[in-house]
DNA sequence: CACTATCAACCTGTATGAAAGGTTAAATTT
DNA sequence: AAATTTAACCTTTCATACAGGTTGATAGTG
């Protein structure tokens, strides 16, 4: 037996957006018939036709600006979107430790290479940053520093790909990790290898940043793993 | 990374009903309330909730349903969503590399410690079928069995969010790879790597793995540099 | 009594007119 | 010529009305 789940009209609407655009070879930056008109054209009332174009809008298919009107985005070819519920927020973690070693460590491999003398200047005021307000205990800013010192490294891994897959990540870590975790002590484990770290990216020293970076990921998987739910 | 931009009513609504989720701890086939307790719950007129809700239902938060209501959803917390474009085709696909190397070689790494002898009699399988198809000269074929190879490996690594990222790169990066670049003489390149990780794996040897595993991206990377636009 | 058809209450889906902004370029004023 | 106002054309939001789906109570029928 086939499910065949009743579409709502503004799902209908988008799919005859969406061949409108390919019949009429529209791409870049061409712009959509204004709302009225395609509402006419289409037989169909404001709302719906709003929803269609939110939902296309959602698809990174459209942006919908206003007072100017519909606009075709740049066809982005790639795309991950993925959503899957978590069941155990430990082993979760965990995995996506792993993923973030693998990304970051690419990262810090690339960075050695690569980062400009104003990469390093960026990731050291964001270390000192950091230092400081940890020395007057204010998490928060402090949480903020490290998540930006982190995002410079990413930024003189100079690979727009990695870079944003990893922040992807990286928002998802944080948002599960500040909620049942109590990070604290991490950060006093963990800052001396951000300091040796950022000197080894200075004197382009691979083999010694991917062992900080190492022992810096083991304090947090030592961290996640004392952790008992 | 901040980029402020001008919200609209119901992506700010948006976010408030999420808030309110969070704070009724609401799960699963929780039901929110009716669309006209809403509206005047949050002030505001039908189109703009209605939006909203569309924009979490599109992020797989919640679920509206016709004549019943609308209802948490049971996959929830984690979502990730990027979308990347690409102006120098040669340049992406190294890159694409450089993250399908750290991802794919995490996979492997994993593989080694966790693969089941069934997981591993699956990638024999797929490998086997990659061998006839190399030999009977089905290019197209042969494409498919590695893909169904190294997916096989993914699985073995047993962590479903690298499990995801990896397939959205690995389809991103052949889409691209199939195009601009014969892929025939790779192939044959790297064929005796793929026995010889499999060995390895087979061995649980993380330092053979690796090495293989090695070898094999360096086989692809070079076929991208020889590639002159 | 058991079964069925109907209805009422409550929900979402869609249409529509009006009002409130945003954007741009031409028209008007300085 | 430069600055300002206006007008035309957009999207955004609201309020209201009605159509249509869902469910359980109710009335009717054998």
């Amino acid at each position: 037996m086939k499910t065949v789940k009743k579409k709502r009209l503004s799902e209908m609407v988008a799919d005859e957006i969406k061949q409108y655009i390919k019949k009429e070879n529209l791409t870049s930056g061409d712009r959509l018939p204004a709302a009225t008109e395609l509402m006419s054209a289409l037989g169909i009332g404001r709302s719906t036709l709003r929803e269609a174009l939110q939902l296309l809008e959602s698809q990174d298919i459209l942006e919908v600006l206003n007072g100017k009107g519909t606009f075709i985005k740049d066809a982005k070819p790639f795309y991950i979107r993925t959503a899957f519920d978590v069941e155990n927020e430990k082993n979760f973690l965990l995995d996506a430790l792993d993923v973030r070693i693998a990304l970051e460590g690419k990262a810090v491999d690339l960075a050695v290479h690569k980062a400009t003398e104003k990469d390093i200047a960026i990731m050291q005021q964001h270390l000192t940053d950091y230092v400081r307000y940890i020395n007057e205990s204010k998490r928060e800013q402090a949480n903020r520093a490290d998540a930006r010192f982190h995002q410079a490294l990413y930024e003189a891994a100079d690979n727009q790909l990695l870079t944003s897959i990893i922040d992807s990540v990286w928002d998802t870590f944080h948002q599960f990790w500040n909620e049942p975790f109590g990070q604290d002590d991490i950060f006093d484990q963990s800052y001396p290898f951000h300091v040796s770290l950022l000197e080894a990216i200075q004197q382009r020293d691979t083999v010694a940043a991917a062992d900080s970076f190492q022992k810096m990921m083991e304090s947090v998987k030592s961290s996640i793993e004392k952790y008992q739910e």
